[in-house]
DNA sequence: TATTGTTATACTCTATAACTATA
DNA sequence: TATAGTTATAGAGTATAACAATA
């Protein structure tokens, strides 16, 4: 079997459900999905520019500016000015984000291995056997 | 191997990119995330109440009245005075609502058929796989 | 002139609280 | 009293357009 007709319409319809599950498993800090790409991509690039957040998670440059504003009042994010051109403003992660960032991912994580946990051994194999495929899958459009 | 330490984690960070990836196949009648589910349910389970879409859902009620408000002046969805009950409202699919249903399910269909026909084969068969195991996974919890 | 970011304005989407109508 | 739904109000989140500051 190569590929069936109609399994982009299957993964799709799965994966929105799941979507949905995933997203009521990690309530740390009540993000909203923006605000945890941000943090996420933070967490894992280090600090970044404004209107490189902006273009990674796909909202306009002032939607950014004030999704950073209520993140740094709500003590999540740091900024400050980019060395060398004072235009431009560096956005970090504070102590609290990642405190944040890291409680969402194990909540999600404990959460999804319990779930995985009941599942019958070959649906595990099965699961566990398509992630790097879908990991892949992913890849493939994020690099053009 | 029955069930690797992580495999939670690894599925969530996938699935978290997955997510946006699949959001942006489906542009059609540019609907929000709660949009976009209320018309999946009434186009696979028919007219149903309005607090059953906000239970569904999850949102408030007076969230989903408005919603449907909304859903209702672009010409997405009916409403009506349930039979018996006069306090209740129906809520149905409009012609142009199924047709924008039909529209989104075959951009993202389309498009990841496309993607996974680009996979290593081997890729596309672990995917394929893992399909109904998802949907499984997805149901231990809904059914809850 | 071009780039970086902010401010102004308007709309969607959501929640909680208070309300109306029907049962 | 209880249930179904709406209205009122406030805030998050977003976009486009206009602006200020720096390069």
């Amino acid at each position: 079997m190569r590929q069936r007709a109609g399994a982009g319409e299957e993964l799709s319809l799965t994966l929105e459900r799941l979507l949905r599950l995933i997203r009521e498993l990690s309530t740390s800090g009540a993000l909203s999905p923006t605000a945890s790409t941000v943090l996420a991509r933070l967490g894992g690039s280090g600090p970044m520019r404004l209107t490189e957040l902006a273009r990674i998670t796909g909202v306009t440059q002032p939607a950014m500016t004030q999704l950073v504003g209520r993140m740094e009042r709500d003590g999540l994010v740091t900024r400050e000015v980019t060395k060398g051109d004072r235009r431009g403003v560096l956005v970090g992660l504070s102590e609290q984000g990642a405190a944040v960032l890291a409680a969402r991912r194990a909540e999600r994580a404990t959460a999804l291995d319990d779930l995985l946990g009941r599942l019958d051994p070959d649906d595990q194999v099965a699961i566990a056997g398509a992630l790097p495929a879908l990991g892949r899958l992913v890849d493939s459009i994020t690099a053009e």
